[in-house]
DNA sequence: ATCATAACGCTTTTT
DNA sequence: GCGTTATGAT
């Protein structure tokens, strides 16, 4: 009976040992990290430090195991050893139950980026032996496993992976080829269908039988494209994203032994983000958890923005359901934003039915009300908002610290616009995608067919670029030849003078295969960057792009894919072509924000997840933009908007501003939208309104009330600096007039603002009226608000200039035209 | 084969 | 309003 008691002391003592080494996390985030064993729920809000909990609780395991969540008392210890444990002497070998092998921990994230923080923050933590923990995102985890296993379920283990574009380019040749109208079955839509039916794990057999039965014609057709879909890609030796996941699913399914590998393998498995997980990833992750069972999942339910991307919020709402003793914790304390924010986001994410019901709260003060402003229309809001991010800067901030987040991408022209007038250097994140530009996707063709001369797809694409004679006609005459005889392009090609069909072309068909198998050659012997130089010269590619100002931007970024190989190389043991081609298949975010840039960040909403900045804008805040136009009338879509619409909400730490246009060009059309229903939701207390600002309200089916559209503000007075309608106009003339670049060249350039090209001036001259005040770096000023200071650097900007002056012990950053009324020269 | 013009049709996006 | 794409003309 003693020895029951000293054990329940012993347990004690041991967790509260434990708990020390955790002591900076509030209760919840400890207990989470605590709470090793079994299937928990981690209910994780905006802000609550969830990475932080993620990295704590695997330093807990890899620590002391389970030590902090079990029963077990060896049967050597004695009253000694509490004592140990009491006084804090008590060190890892007496805590520590089991300790987990680094190896043993399954770390799942969603993007590369999340991933790469994980493992960065667990170096940090653990040095050198974090490197071994799977931490990973889906789809690499997948892609390890198949390369080990696919072979028995009949793939071969050097498959290639075919991004979403070389998806489409399959599909598109499919549905051409079954002769089915474009307009009516658009490839995207096809694939889409296709991605539903592996998500529902049904092979191209199954989808086109449960299509028979029911009678549809559309989904008849769906199951055509996915039958000669799926033929090419087999053939081609490739596999597209969905079927990593499905694929793996279905090895771990469909194999006995390599299943209880891995359960036994892995002994604790983690995932991130779980409210964005598809039933398809649902099921891996059960299938990867299903030996120990210690499964812990963090997500949030209100942030669950990517159903259309097969996500279901399912998964995290029956959590409990499926894994049954599950605990469930919840983190509410926000550490990101002040109180009024974290109201409005409240308030607005409180009109969802379907959720677990969560609270943000902060003890972190009230700070100011949430603005919304009331435009004219979108030029009046872009310059609202480059008119508050100067001030902000003359109050000190810095460009990066704001960030302005709209519904759809479309929306940053105006507001790129606006800010290249006021000179405020800004970044697009998002948008078109460094992978996707023509000259890498080129280049990367090159390199998958050169590994995989079977890759047809991306041979078709570099054939003739540059062009070498080999026409359209010719290209045909291959292709049947190839699938009568049911080879490969490239066998036919090297071949080509064997077919009489050929005869005229031949000549320059085997000088392709001869270049091909030369670079194959090149790629054995040289270094993965000497070869990628000889790739670009030996095709002639380089060449034939010529010197104008689109040439150069290709090749700038020719040269950024040959920085990624060699940075490749650094990490990659031993780096091999193939190595790095799976690397580029399933690493396309490369435009990562820089943190050192110095800039306004834009970007979409959804984009915006996981990110945070001290000032937010978020633009068109109206009905028909946000919610956009598709989701209303929609219950379900209408929950999605609003959880996005409290994510955007949840983005800002100090300041947010809601800007609403009365009037705006969408697609080319003019139109009055009524303010965001999201904006009436946040009541009084935490939104700071102009006067008069009509509250409409909306029945049941989401139909809007009889109110006419304009009568929402009454008249907004103009202050002087918001600027008129015609002076704007004239002002975007001159604009494309002087090129800024060439909008022409636009989809090769970094949307970046670039500096002027001339060296930084020491003197600011006085350009044109209003006059800018005179100053050199070293003059003495003084401010009405931070007193005498001295100037440390002058930036010239179109029409201003900003300066930083270091007043006592700070630097502040001023813009000079606004913050010269407030500062003289002594 | 390559350029010019017209017609269309548009969320959100990671891997 | 803009970018992509299909079609026809040279």
């Amino acid at each position: 009976m003693d020895r029951e008691d000293f054990k329940k002391r012993f347990i004690k003592a041991r967790r509260a040992a434990i708990e020390t080494d955790f002591s900076r996390l509030n209760d919840m985030q400890r207990e989470a990290v605590l709470t090793t064993e079994g299937p928990l729920l981690l209910l994780a809000g905006a802000g609550s430090g969830k990475t932080t909990v993620l990295i704590n609780r695997i330093v807990n395991l890899i620590r002391y195991g389970r030590g902090s969540d079990c029963d077990f008392v060896p049967d050597w210890a004695e009253e000694s050893d509490i004592e140990a444990m009491e006084s804090g002497r008590a060190g890892a070998d007496l805590l520590g139950v089991e300790p987990c092998e680094p190896w043993r921990i399954l770390a799942i994230t969603f993007t590369n980026k999340a991933a790469d923080e994980l493992k960065a923050r667990l170096l940090t933590a653990l040095g050198e032996e974090s490197q071994d923990i799977w931490a990973m995102t889906f789809h690499s985890c997948c892609v390890r496993i198949l390369r080990r296993h696919i072979d028995l379920i009949g793939y071969d283990k050097s498959f290639t992976i075919y991004d979403s574009s070389d998806s489409q380019a399959v599909m598109k040749r499919v549905a051409k080829e079954l002769e089915l109208d474009e307009k009516m079955f658009p490839p995207k839509l096809i694939l889409s269908a296709i991605s539903r039916a592996k998500d529902e794990m049904l092979s191209p057999e199954d989808f086109a039988a449960a299509a028979e039965k029911s009678f549809d014609s559309k989904q008849r057709h769906y199951a055509r494209c996915y039958v000669e879909y799926e033929k090419r890609l087999k053939a081609a030796n490739a596999v597209d994203f969905d079927d990593l996941i499905f694929l793996t699913v279905r090895l771990l399914s469909e194999n006995r032994e390599v299943r209880e590998y891995y359960q036994r393998f892995f002994r604790y498995v983690l995932v991130d983000e779980y409210q964005d997980t598809s039933i398809l990833q649902y099921k891996l992750v059960s299938l990867l958890a299903g030996g120990c069972n210690n499964l812990c999942v963090v997500g949030d339910d209100d942030q669950s923005i990517y159903k259309f991307r097969g996500a279901t919020i399912e998964n995290i709402l029956s959590f409990e359901k499926s894994y049954p003793g599950a605990r469930t914790i919840k983190l509410e304390q926000n550490y990101r934003s002040t109180a009024h924010i974290l109201g409005a986001a409240n308030a607005v994410i409180r009109n969802n039915l379907g959720r677990k019901g969560k609270e943000l709260w902060t003890n972190a003060g009230d700070g100011e009300r949430p603005k919304l402003y009331v435009a004219m229309n979108e030029d009046d809001e872009a310059q609202f908002v480059a008119n508050r991010i100067l001030e902000a800067v003359s109050g000190g901030m810095n460009f990066r610290d704001c960030a302005v987040l709209y519904r759809m991408n479309a929306q940053s022209n105006r507001l790129e616009y606006a800010f290249k007038r006021q000179g405020i250097p800004y970044k697009v994140v998002g948008g078109m995608r460094f992978f996707d530009r023509a000259e890498i996707k080129d280049i990367t063709s090159y390199l998958a067919a050169v590994h995989n001369p079977d890759d047809d797809l991306r041979l078709l694409r570099i054939i003739n670029n540059p062009p070498r004679g080999i026409g359209a006609a010719t290209i045909e005459t291959v292709r049947s030849i190839a699938s009568v005889e049911g080879r490969s392009l490239s066998s036919v090609i090297a071949n080509a003078d064997r077919y009489p069909e050929l005869k005229t072309p031949s000549k320059k068909l085997l000088k392709f295969a001869a270049l091909m198998d030369e670079l194959r050659e090149s790629a054995e012997k040289m270094p993965l960057d000497d070869f990628y130089d000889e790739l670009l010269n030996k095709s002639g590619y380089l060449e034939s792009l010529g010197t104008n100002d689109e040439a150069l931007a290709r090749i700038d970024n020719l040269k950024e894919l040959k920085s990624n190989i060699i940075a490749y190389m650094e990490s990659a043991e031993t780096p091999t072509l193939a190595g790095f081609l799976d690397e580029i298949a399933l690493y396309t975010d490369l435009d990562s924000v820089e943190s050192g840039d110095n800039n306004v960040i834009m970007m979409t909403m959804h984009a915006a997840k996981g990110l945070e900045f001290p000032y937010v804008f978020i633009v068109g805040m109206e009905d028909g933009i946000f919610p956009s136009l598709r989701s209303i009338g929609d219950s379900e879509e209408m929950e999605e908007e609003r959880r996005l619409c409290y994510v955007a909400l949840t983005r800002a730490k100090e300041k947010l501003f809601l800007i609403a246009a009365k009037q705006r060009m969408i697609f080319g059309k003019t139109s009055s939208n009524m303010i965001s229903r999201f904006v009436d939701e946040i009541p009084e207390e935490h939104i700071e309104k102009p006067e008069n600002t009509y509250s409409h309200r909306y029945s049941a089916w989401d139909e809007p009330d009889d109110e006419p559209s304009y009568s929402w503000q009454r008249r907004e007075k103009r202050t002087p600096d918001e600027g008129t309608y015609s002076w704007q106009r004239r002002e975007r003339r001159t604009d494309e007039s002087v090129g800024y670049g060439g909008w022409s060249a636009r989809k090769t350039e970094v949307r970046q603002y670039k500096k002027p090209v001339e060296a930084p001036k020491k003197t600011v001259e006085t350009p044109k009226a209003p006059a800018l005040m005179a100053l050199e770096v070293g003059d003495r000023v003084k401010h009405k608000a931070f007193g005498e200071g001295t100037v440390l650097a002058i930036t010239p900007m179109p029409g201003d200039a900003l300066v930083s002056v270091q007043f006592g012990d700070k630097e502040k950053k001023l813009m000079l035209k606004t913050a010269g009324s407030f500062m003289t020269k002594i």
